[in-house]
RNA sequence: GCGCUUGUAGCUCAGUGGAUAGAGCGUCUGGUUGCGGUCCAGAAGGUCGCAGGUCCGAUUCCUGCCAAGCGCACCA
């Protein structure tokens, strides 16, 4: 609808310039804003004033003329009911009982598919988030991290993009030999926990082998935590999905990227020597400084897997690489960037940064974690609160926020969530669609433009931006507007519920026009809730 | 010292170059014996961290400062 709008007032303009009303100008980029609780349309704010600042002109006079031309291309196709003129020179737009009631019908022809777009046809995604060391459980960051990439994976799709979901494990490096110091209980140790405590037990007490080499064993406990822990939590929990788990050790190192990537960067010149060790040449991509490829030991450094990394992904043919991260890993952007750049990726790389969330109880911080000692498991806390508010809690923020989870809140009030809220909306239109089901009211076939009343407009007007919220969800990677939506759709459809009765022996025909609004809000609804990943439920 | 993120209602957080800055929780008042009360309507509560700048207009953009979190390796 803002697409349209958009389009619609362009057109005014242009009539109005071809007819001398209004200077010839370079039209301006502007938007038309959301629908707002007090009208039962849309209005753009800004577009009379900037006209105005263009053409020199009068901005209520400016005004003045696009409502007249926009009401005469209008007469036909009734997009709108009135145009109005207000305050410092913003028009108001009402949109006709005919624009709204027809979304009820788009709904109900296209349902699932209702916000549907194909914006991202053709373009292959590479989704990459969460890759947490395989040395412990997944732990609160990686919760939200986790959550964030999959609703945003669904989203893209939805918008028609090709999406792998993909996870990577650094079990090549050093942090695996400190795993191996810390299962084997030795000076090194840096882990702790339940999890190392079984682990010890595992590959040291019962181990077949008297294996003492801190890689080794740091190796097979890696395995065994992606194993036991860190697949199952996600998948059982966590509800996460993944394509493709990538493994530094095997599918890059073993298989020859990294040494591809040196050469490759080699033969570009963006290599050079200093100090016996080799560098690249990020500083000329953007980074702050020049970064380490081979020690001066002759090993490699994390950064070259990287690159190694980035290149098997380049030669999977995606077009953008997203790549969510926790806070901690804000440094390396420019790094990954340049090295991107380097290799000669030339598709759209985008960062997603999720701050870190404290979890609070009674007021205090509670920082450790029996399983994962000094950090708190992601799978603990969705015991505690069940995966759905965990999920909607995680999500409902933008990944910005240094986030305070309060744990003693989430329990003691579940039923005050706002997921419940959006929950039982669901339910209890479910409800309705039965009962009268069970009544014989005829549910396909009602007269939507008897929706007159002012609750049925604020409900229909909230299911006509969604597709907007898909777009641009998909764009700027927004995710927490979706539980924001669930909770303002719940919240329409309550306010709506309380004011109109549905089912209603008496005035049939109302009824069934009711059924059908009622059905499109249980499609849409039940939408957002599965994009968000939690149940839709037909009764509670 | 440099960099990234944040600072909006008592709390947790949305939002925006424009008309009276929003939601949930909490507090207060009312409604609802009716399709599922896990509900609805309303009230109170804000110097949008501080100070400058750009602009007709800044909470939003820019600069500086203050505060919080996180980073600044030939570690991963």
């Amino acid at each position: 609808m803002k697409i349209h709008l958009t389009s619609t007032i362009r057109e005014a303009i242009n009539m109005a310039q071809e007819k001398g009303s209004l200077a010839v100008f370079e039209l301006p980029h502007f938007q038309v804003n959301r629908p707002e609780e007090a009208l039962f349309g849309e209005y753009t704010s800004n577009i009379a004033l900037m006209i105005a600042k263009q053409a020199g002109q009068n901005p209520r006079a400016v005004a003045e003329i696009l409502r007249e031309v926009m009401l005469q291309n209008d007469a036909e196709k009734q997009i709108f009911e009135k145009i109005e003129v207000a305050g410092p020179g913003h028009l108001n737009f009402f949109l006709s009982q005919k624009t709204l009631g027809q979304i009820v019908d788009t709904i109900l022809t296209q349902g699932n598919l209702y916000g549907s777009t194909d914006i991202g046809r053709g373009q292959k995604v590479n989704n990459e988030f969460i890759s947490a060391n395989p040395t412990g459980p997944l732990h609160l960051g990686n919760g939200r991290g986790g959550f964030f990439g999959d609703t945003l994976a669904r989203v893209l799709r939805k918008a028609g993009y090709e999406v792998t979901n993909e996870y990577y494990i650094n079990d090549a490096g050093e942090q695996v030999v400190k795993l191996g110091h810390s299962v084997l209980q030795d000076d090194e140790a840096v882990y702790a926990g339940e999890y190392i405590e079984v682990l010890h037990q595992e590959l040291i007490v019962n181990g077949v082998n008297q294996e003492k080499d801190a890689r080794m064993i740091g190796e097979r406990a890696a395995e065994s935590i992606v194993r036991t822990y860190i697949q199952p939590t996600l998948v059982e929990q966590m509800g996460i999905y993944f394509e493709v788990f990538t493994s530094e050790k095997r599918d890059i190192v073993e298989q020859g990227y990294v040494d591809k990537a040196l050469v490759l960067l080699q033969q570009k010149n963006l290599t050079y020597e200093l100090e016996s060790a080799v560098w690249l040449k990020t500083t000329e991509f953007g980074d702050d400084k020049d970064r380490v490829l081979v020690k001066s030991d002759g090993t490699r450094t994390y950064f070259a897997s990287d690159c190694g990394y980035l290149l098997s992904k380049m030669e999977r043919g995606f077009t953008r690489f997203i790549l969510t991260l926790g806070a901690d890993h804000h440094g390396y952007q420019a790094r990954l960037r340049a090295a991107a750049e380097a290799l000669g990726f030339v598709g759209r790389f985008d960062f997603v940064f999720v701050q870190m969330v404290r979890l609070m109880k009674d007021g205090e911080e509670v920082r450790m974690s029996k399983r994962a000692g000094n950090v708190v498991a992601i799978d603990e806390l969705i015991e505690k609160v069940g995966a759905d508010v965990a999920r909607f809690f995680f999500l409902m923020y933008s990944p910005d926020t240094h986030m305070n989870f309060d744990l003693g809140l989430a329990e003691e009030r579940s039923q005050k969530n706002p997921v419940y809220y959006a929950q039982y909306a669901h339910a209890r239109l479910s409800g309705i669609l039965r009962k009268a089901q069970s009544l014989g009211f005829d549910v396909e076939r009602g007269d939507v433009s008897l929706l007159t009343h002012p609750k049925e407009r604020l409900l229909l007007a909230e299911l006509l931006s969604f597709p907007d919220l898909i777009a641009e969800t998909a764009e700027h990677y927004t995710v927490h507007h979706l539980p924001q939506y669930a909770i303002r759709l719940a919240d329409r459809f309550h306010s709506f519920y309380d004011a109109c009765r549905v089912i209603d022996v008496d005035q049939r025909s109302l009824s069934e026009a009711r059924l059908r609004l009622v059905k499109s809000v249980i499609l849409v609804l039940g939408e957002t809730l599965h994009l968000i990943g939690v149940a839709a439920p037909e009764s509670m």
